[in-house]
RNA sequence: GGUCCCAUCGUCUAGCCCGGUCUAGGACAUCGCCUUUUCACGGCGGUAACUGGGGUUCGAAUCCCCAUGGGACUACCA
């Protein structure tokens, strides 16, 4: 039997880190087995859900690269409908199923009863294990009368007083006390289903073979592991992936910061990183590589070598793995990236083709997210100021460096356009022979009058790349 | 409170299942050096961890128990 594997996300929200964690684990091992990844909706509370967060999450999992064999926009006749709100009917049938062989009951237990049974027992330090009043079955005449009337029960499915295990494929062997969970209920009295319930009949109905999620569902799962059994329904293989939490060690939420997938996308993260850094957070590369793209993972993906704690999502080592995946894109790859992030105006697009690919060439050896590529290049390339830092006036308080600052001030004078690179040089053999000055003096001097800085890249790279109106206002400016 | 899960450098982790090869390896961060007559990139090196206590064993990071700490779940949310 071929492996089906799912991610269902709630649309109540955009795509979260987690979120996109756990997808991107499914989609890896449906990669890695040949099997198929499925996509389905869980928008049973309607309240919260919204059909264009559905649409927003599938745009951050597409830019993500998870792309879904199975769902919605691409449904299998056979497995079909895909959102949980569409199969209502489905979830009523099976339901309807199990009052039939007496492994549910209708409950017209209130939630203000409800409420008040709980308090008592918590004031008397018991654990009961939940029965509904409904529960005798010799009380399903009276229900039904009760519904023809139109009242509005809630389907509560028994829960068998025993003990359940789970051998996961992340926590090992687990085991689930008999008196865990009470009875639950399945079909709420409004007519709509309840997660575990749903998850189960979808699962079920879907043949998904292996459930990858995370950890806080780990204890849910004596519920569903109830219901396959009520079903006669070989339960499909669990790995409970550990959370990801913040540095407070606190379940990752919006105080933590950015974790919105769509927040990364907007900072231009690179989809690529975030795959390989969230790969890691929690699963391990068996030759302990640390960077590599998705695809690459693929071949060696499996559910042997997630680690069983949580992982605290920090952006220091994100940052380091984008820049690793940043140098190496092309430079035409990056061009095309900056032709479209850098606003319409800015001098970067009015410079040929060549400039452009030397420029990042340049640029991407000195930053992690292309995002910064423009600060740094109106800084090195487009300033026209000159800012007296401390440095810089330890540079034109040397002897020789006015002599360097007059010099290249009349040069550039002499020129338009762009200073080659072989125009430097014989600024620099200048400098040496006619005016005598040599070592650092000659460099940093040059440099000063040059670029108005202390320090920056190679001059070499740098001045060619500067327009030559640019250097002159410098060198104005370092005059006055 | 109850139930379940977890515990290796500051962080992500390898090692744990199948005890000795672990004076615990890698990566990020940090510090230092080299390279670059500057900066960055790169290279080399340093600092830095088996939560505590019992047990089993000739021998425990590795197996067992307890404690402590952290987390999850405890809904007619998902």
């Amino acid at each position: 039997m071929s492996v089906r594997v799912r991610f269902a996300p709630s649309p109540t929200g955009y795509l979260h880190i987690g979120g996109a964690r756990t997808a991107l684990y499914n989609w890896l091992y449906a990669r890695a087995v040949g099997g198929t990844f499925v996509l389905r909706i869980e928008d049973t509370d309607l309240e919260r859900s919204k059909r264009e967060y559905e649409e927003l999450q599938k745009e951050d999992l597409k830019w993500l690269g998870i792309i879904h064999d199975e769902g919605p926009d691409k449904p299998n006749p056979k497995y079909g409908p895909y959102r949980q709100s569409e199969r209502l009917d489905i979830y009523m049938k099976y339901a309807l199923d199990l009052i039939e062989k007496d492994l549910a009951y209708y409950d017209f237990t209130t939630g203000e009863e409800l409420e008040a049974i709980k308090a008592e027992n918590e004031a008397e330090g018991v654990h009961t294990h939940y029965q509904g009043k409904w529960k005798n079955p010799g009380m399903k005449t009276e229900a039904l009368a009760k519904i023809a009337a139109g009242e509005k029960p809630a389907i509560r499915f028994r829960a068998p007083m025993k003990a359940f295990a789970l051998n996961d494929k992340v926590k090992g062997e687990v085991v689930y006390p008999a008196d865990m969970v009470g009875d639950f209920v399945i079909i709420r009295s409004s007519g709509l289903p309840v997660y575990n319930y749903c998850c189960v009949v979808d699962d079920m109905l879907m043949e998904i073979t292996h459930v990858i999620r995370g950890e806080d569902h780990l204890n849910n799962t004596v519920r569903q592991l109830m219901l396959y059994e009520a079903f006669k329904y070989t339960p499909p293989v669990f790995a409970h992936v550990s959370l990801l939490i913040g540095q407070d060690r606190q379940k990752l939420s919006k105080r933590h910061g950015a974790t919105s997938v769509h927040l990364y996308k907007d900072e231009h993260y690179m989809p690529e990183a975030m795959c390989n850094y969230l790969t890691l957070l929690g699963w391990s590369h068996p030759e302990e590589k640390d960077i590599f793209t998705k695809e690459e993972i693929v071949p060696m993906f499996g559910l042997e070598r997630f680690s069983s704690h949580s992982a605290i999502y920090d952006l220091v080592k994100f940052k380091y793995v984008n820049g690793q995946h940043l140098r190496k894109l092309t430079n035409a790859e990056l061009v095309a990236q900056l032709n479209t992030i850098i606003p319409a105006g800015h001098a970067f697009h009015a410079q040929a083709t060549a400039w452009k690919e030397q420029c990042v060439e340049l640029l991407k050896q000195k930053v992690d997210f292309i995002t910064e590529m423009q600060p740094m290049m109106d800084d090195m390339i487009f300033d026209e100021n000159v800012e007296m830092t401390d440095e810089l006036k330890d540079i034109l308080s040397w002897e020789t460096t006015p002599k360097i600052v007059s010099y290249i001030a009349a040069e550039v004078a002499k020129i338009e356009g762009f200073a080659s690179e072989a125009q430097l040089n014989v600024w620099s053999e200048h400098a040496k022979k006619e005016l005598g000055i040599k070592g650092k003096p000659l460099f940093m001097g040059l440099r000063a009058a040059l670029t108005g800085k202390g320090h920056g890249p190679d001059l070499k790279f740098l001045i060619p790349l500067t327009p030559v109106s640019v250097l002159k206002k410098r060198a104005a400016k370092l005059g006055a």
